[in-house]
DNA sequence: AACCTAGATCAATTTCAGTTGATTCATCAA
DNA sequence: TTGATGAATCAACTGAAATTGATCTAGGTT
C-alpha cells in the first residue's frame, strides 16, 4: 500500500504512515537516492553510475522508496527517471512540527 | 556517539545525523514512546505500564532513542524521567526542508 | 528475425536489529 | 545490614531486511 495513496485524513500524516516514511528514509543507501535525487530527477543508469551500485541492489531500495510514496518513476524509451515527491516530505515535516509542539513541561511525579 | 553532542556544523544536520535520528524514529515502539513523550516528561515505570513493555524492551528502546539524541533523561531518586529533546526534531524538519527544494527538474535526458 | 542493453525480479545467503529472560547495579526502606 | 524495587545490561535467540548473482522482460537496433 503506498502512503500517498489516501485522500489524506484532512491533512496530516497518521503515526503509520509516517513511520513508513521515516523507515524508508532511514537507510544510508536510500539516503544516498535521496539526496542525489534532490537536485531533481534522474535515470537509474546515471544514478547507478554515480553512487556505484550493483544494479540489482540500487534497483532493490529504489523499489522501497517508491513503494513508500517518496519517488515516483517514468518511463522513456528503455531509461526509467525516478524522482522525488516533495509533498511527501512535506507531509513528514509537518508530521514532526506536531510532535515537539508541547514536551516541555515536567513530569508529574512518580508515586 | 550522540548525534547532538557536536557543536552543530553552523546550522543544520549532516546527512549521518538526520539519518540516525531518521533510523531511531523508525521503529513502531520507539514511536509510541516519542508520541507518549509528547505530553511532557514521564517515568520509565509509567511507560513501561502504560505502553505494556517489558522492562528490558523499554530499557532498549530508551537507549537507542536517547543515543540518537533525541531523548534526555534524568535521575530523581530510584525512578528515572525521560523527556523528548524538541531541537533534535526541529532539526530533522529542518534538514527535511532542504531536501525537497529544488526536486522538480526534469532530468537531463539520458545518453 | 537475432541481438543488445536498461532495468526488474527471484532464490539463496548474510547481516543486523529487536526480543527474551537472567543478571547486575543502585537507591531506598526496615 | 538485609531486603525490595526501578532500571540498565548482557548473552542467546529470532526474524526481518539487505546483499548477491542469476534470470527474466521489454525496448531498441541491425
Amino acid at each position: 500500500m503506498r502512503v500517498l495513496d489516501h485522500p489524506a485524513p484532512p491533512l496530516g500524516l497518521s503515526s503509520d504512515q509516517a513511520r513508513a516514511l521515516l523507515k524508508a528514509l532511514a537507510d544510508p543507501l536510500r539516503l544516498q537516492v535521496i539526496e542525489a535525487l534532490g537536485g531533481g530527477e534522474r535515470c537509474v543508469c546515471d544514478l547507478t553510475a554515480d553512487l556505484g551500485l550493483a544494479q540489482s541492489k540500487l534497483s532493490f531500495h529504489l523499489k522501497v522508496l517508491k513503494e513508500a510514496g517518496l519517488l515516483a518513476d517514468r518511463q522513456e524509451g528503455r531509461w526509467i527517471y525516478y524522482r522525488l515527491i516533495p509533498e511527501a516530505i512535506e507531509g513528514l515535516r509537518g508530521w514532526l512540527s506536531a510532535l515537539g509542539a508541547q514536551c516541555r513541561k515536567p513530569a508529574s511525579p512518580c508515586t
